[in-house]
DNA sequence: ACGCTCACG
DNA sequence: GACGTACGTGAGCGTA
């Protein structure tokens, strides 16, 4: 039944990885209900498909098809030029599985389906064409890729399948001002930033056609650059002619390929019903299903509703067994595990220290793990200590020599083709970078947990091994013992070691095979895979840089506080009639209370709290300060005492002797919201508020020659709130640049703008935040220190200008006790177990669940934008610090400082795109000096 | 170990 | 109708 392919054969050529992408990004993402999967491109794919079958038919209809694909990313291209097509972002995860599925989508239709290593599906696409041609038949390539323009001319056209418009020559002309024949020496002229094809630097399309079009081909136009009149374009021609010579073959498609298969297999064939009903029951696709099955004239089939999913794991079988663990003495017992790593193709590593503390933190062991029960610890530095009677320093015997250890390992760490496993990852990552080691690519057990139980429970491996395992590990505590007499891992018996470390990577890769398919159960794929595992490195880079502290700038504020401290420590114990401690609040309350005899304002005393003191807090301590000139003096002294213990004198302590600078270390799945949190030391509480505080961050300084900056976001959880919940008056706002507080006072108060007062303003600023944090007239009232039915006033009038506030309010509440979660707008899921419980915590949980899709998208805008920066500033001379929830603090060259500025305000302001498109466009402001002070 | 207080966004 | 509340963190100190 095969013809022979030639005059009147029309072949359709189809490119296959636009057909993806087009698919890819017209869909929601839509997942295969039984298990998650991703399949919306899948879906997009196969309707293209069942749309250009249907049309195939009439005097222009195909008798040959063939859907041509793009196989790996390495293609021969690279090889003329390592950056070419080296700025394209990495493939979706979601995508990525769907990639083989379009395979057998085509085959399901009976379509030819062809791909050939090292080249790009162009180049399948130029060589069958040349054939087809040669042969005397017709070509239509269905694509609207303008690299396939090259290819019109006659006998050869293009269909742009979307707008189902054809183009011919004249098309091609109308895209390039050449026609086909001429299009590769424009496309060499002009460059491509989206294939990083360089071109001639200023030269685009416009000039190039001009240029060809006066000198009739490339060659003739770089063997006469001379004669063009433009000195610049002159220059340009001349001084580029190497990268231009490069971009022509680049982009020019090669129609000689040697092909194992010819044009007639490509003749078109009809599809097998079964075949192609049982693979989109496969899919699960229903809609499509029926259609395709009526176009066929057949019965659709029945696609099952999935069994609910099961509620508990399988039960583990194979039990954990500490005695089983090998312990690695020697390179040949290590070849072999390192042999069944590649053999497994991923390992769960862990790493034993003498410390939690990376930046000082001696490797002591490694353990690996390469399937359920079978793991090994490796002995790197342990002591004989234990077993020497006068705990002595020797070296334990029977333990491998480090560097050819780590000489061994490092090719299978930094293997791309072995998945390297971790429970929080970013600290053996730490460990084995400042032992010049980059480990990648990574899995965290970690935060897949928080991708998917944020808000249920912690995500250390204790928990998680209960949890989830069923196994309770052994315990750290008894191996190191605690307080005074805590000895390090390196002097713990290296048989206690094997079981207890061993045991740790066991754990965590049996928590990674149960984690890893439900991600995709509980749509979190894209959160662990675009928001927590990318932002690994980063943070372990800024964390190993760290920020400079100027030792002596603190040392002379300590003793500044200490001074005046003392003075008002006086004045307190004159005032109060006797000595105490004024830094006891227990004590406090007895002086203040008992002794003196105040109360509060409105005549009662202030609550006690669980161990039966008064409460002194600062607000009732503000209260008092109406009444009584004590309070406002331990006002003031608290605040001295909280500076120096905690900044000035604690944070001395934190500067690494090695590198003079503080290293804080964040935490990825500290905060339910999403945010980080900061600490040893917490880097994100330093003083702001108050004048005194603030100079603290003066003593945060940029190494000599280079400042400090800072950048943050302006108000970005009310451009959030307005985007979410729709508030037309605040995006207005947002969009003229007009002072939101103001306006939002002006909206309430019936006050012009012009007429504004410094109180008012700040009672709106007050409900703004208000709003943010799930507001109650309870919350306001204290807050703002006025009635509570003033405050209830407020917020009833608020929601009355603002109506879709409280539509969000209760949108969103209901929406968490109807699904036990709330969502960002980056899909990062916040469970809210307590959100239907009965009692006081239902109000918690219910301003919890308002707030959590807020902060949480903040929280995601800036991790896109850390995990985006290393990239966009790998030109400057410059380093990304720290993170403060919406602002990033840099370290530059003081002559780059400008342009990093403009990079980096640039990724954060775009840092959405192109996952969420916000109504109000995002804002940075931001600063430079020598120190955290001046920069803010 | 826990509660109180207070530093930040 | 009463209850008790602003959201999210970490660190240092006093008290048990």
């Amino acid at each position: 039944m095969t013809t022979q392919f030639g005059k009147g054969c029309h072949l359709h050529l189809i490119d296959g990885s636009a057909f993806i992408f087009r698919a890819y990004h017209a869909l929601p993402p839509l997942t295969r209900k039984s298990d998650g999967l991703p399949v919306g491109a899948v879906s997009g794919f196969v309707n293209m498909l069942q749309r250009y079958v249907e049309n195939n038919s009439g005097a222009d209809a195909a008798t040959h098809v063939a859907v041509i694909f793009d196989k790996g990313s390495h293609t021969f291209r690279n090889d003329m030029y390592d950056q070419y097509k080296a700025n394209r972002e990495a493939m979706p995860e979601e995508l990525r599985p769907q990639i083989p599925l379009t395979r057998d989508a085509t085959r399901a239709f009976n379509i030819a389906c062809e791909e050939v290593e090292g080249f790009e599906a162009d180049d399948i696409i130029a060589t069958l064409a040349h054939q087809a041609r040669r042969a005397g038949g017709r070509v239509t390539i269905v694509s609207s890729d303008k690299d396939l323009m090259q290819l019109v001319g006659d006998g050869v056209e293009m269909l742009d399948p979307m707008k189902n418009k054809r183009i011919d020559r004249d098309g091609v002309f109308e895209k390039f001002g050449v026609f086909p024949d001429r299009v590769v020496d424009v496309q060499a002229l002009a460059g491509d930033s989206v294939d990083n094809v360089p071109g001639a630097p200023g030269i685009g399309i416009k000039t190039a056609a001009l240029l060809i079009n006066e000198f009739g081909d490339l060659e003739s136009l770089l063997e006469r650059a001379g004669e063009i009149t433009q000195p610049k374009r002159r220059e340009t021609l001349v001084n580029h002619r190497a990268q231009i010579e490069l971009s022509k073959r680049l982009v020019q498609l090669d129609c000689d390929m040697v092909l194992d298969f010819g044009l007639d297999d490509l003749e078109i064939r009809l599809p097998d019903p079964d075949t192609l009903l049982a693979f989109l029951a496969q899919m699960e696709f229903r809609t499509v299903s029926k259609r395709i099955a009526d176009k066929l004239g057949v019965a659709a089939p029945v696609i099952e509703a999935p069994a609910p999913a099961t509620e508990t794991a399988p039960i583990e079988a194979v039990p954990f067994d500490a005695d089983s663990y090998e312990c690695v003495r020697d390179a040949t017992a290590l070849q072999v595990w390192i042999d069944r790593i590649y053999e497994a193709g991923h390992v769960a590593v862990d790493t034993e220290t003498t410390s939690l503390d990376e930046m000082r933190a001696d490797l002591v062991g490694i353990s690996l793990c390469v399937a359920a029960g079978q793991a090994c610890y490796i002995p790197l530095a342990h002591k004989a200590g234990a077993d020497d009677l006068f705990g002595s320093d020797a070296r334990a015997e029977g333990q491998m020599d480090m560097a050819a250890c780590l000489a061994m390992l490092k090719p299978v760490l930094e293997d791309a083709s072995i998945l390297k496993i971790g429970q929080n990852m970013k600290y053996d990552a730490k460990i084995f970078a400042l032992l010049g080691i980059a480990v990648a690519p990574i899995d965290d057990t970690m935060l897949m947990s928080y991708a998917m139980h944020a808000g249920l429970h912690n995500h250390g491996m204790d928990t998680l091994s209960e949890r989830y395992l069923g196994h309770i590990p052994i315990p750290i505590k008894p191996l190191l013992g605690s307080g005074k007499s805590a000895i390090t891992f390196d002097r713990v018996p290296v048989d206690d070691a094997v079981k207890y470390a061993a045991e740790d990577a066991d754990v965590t890769l049996r928590l990674w095979q149960m984690f890893k398919p439900q991600l995709h159960q509980s749509r979190v794929t894209t959160v662990y895979e675009t928001l927590e595992r990318p932002l690994v490195p980063v943070l372990a880079q800024m964390e190993m840089h760290g920020i400079k502290v100027d030792r002596d700038t603190l040392s002379r504020m300590s003793n500044a506080f200490a001074q005046k401290m003392a003075g008002l420590e006086d004045e307190i114990q004159k005032m109060a009639g006797r000595p105490f401690n004024v830094g006891s609040p227990k004590q406090l309350g007895e002086i203040l209370f008992d002794e003196l005899g105040l109360a509060m304002p409105d005549g009662k005393l202030p609550a006690k709290g669980k161990t039966g003191a008064y409460s002194t807090g600062a607000d009732v301590l503000e209260d008092l300060a109406t009444i009584h000139d004590l309070p406002r003096r331990i006002l003031d002294w608290r605040q001295l005492a909280k500076l120096k213990s905690t900044y000035t004198d604690a944070l001395q302590d934190h500067i690494n002797p090695d590198t003079g600078r503080v290293h804080t270390s964040y935490s990825i799945a500290g905060a339910i919201t999403g945010r980080l949190a900061s600490t040893d030391p917490n880097l994100q509480n330093i003083p702001v508020r108050s004048d005194e505080g603030r100079r603290i961050r003066e003593a945060f300084v940029a190494a000599p020659g280079n400042v400090i900056v800072s950048l943050d976001y302006s108000q970005i959880e009310l451009r959030i709130l307005a985007h979410i919940a729709g508030i037309d008056a605040l995006k207005q706002a947002f969009l003229d640049g007009i002072d939101i507080h103001a306006m939002t006072a002006s909206e309430m108060f019936d006050v012009p703008l012009d007429q504004m007062t410094p109180d008012i303003r700040r009672q709106a600023k007050a409900i703004n935040f208000g709003v943010i944090y799930g507001i109650s007239g309870f919350g306001l009232a204290r807050n703002l220190r006025i009635p509570r039915s003033d405050a209830q006033g407020f917020i009833d009038r608020y929601f009355e200008r603002f109506p879709g506030i409280r539509q969000y309010m209760d949108d969103t509440v209901a929406f968490a006790r109807d699904r036990g979660y709330v969502q960002t707008l980056f899909g990062r899921r916040i469970n809210t177990p307590e959100i239907n419980t009965k009692g006081p915590q239902a109000g918690f949980a219910k301003r919890a669940a308002i707030n959590a899709p807020i902060q949480g998208t903040a929280a995601d805008v800036i991790r896109r934008a850390m995990i985006r920066m290393p990239k966009a500033i790998a030109g400057l001379p410059a380093k990304m610090l720290l993170q403060v929830h919406d602002e990033l603090l840099f370290e530059v060259d003081a002559t780059a400082a400008d342009d990093l500025i403009g990079i980096a305000r640039q990724v954060m302001e775009t840092a959405s795109d192109p996952a969420v498109k916000l109504d109000v466009k995002l804002s940075v402001d931001a600063g430079q000096g020598p120190n955290w002070a001046t920069a803010h």
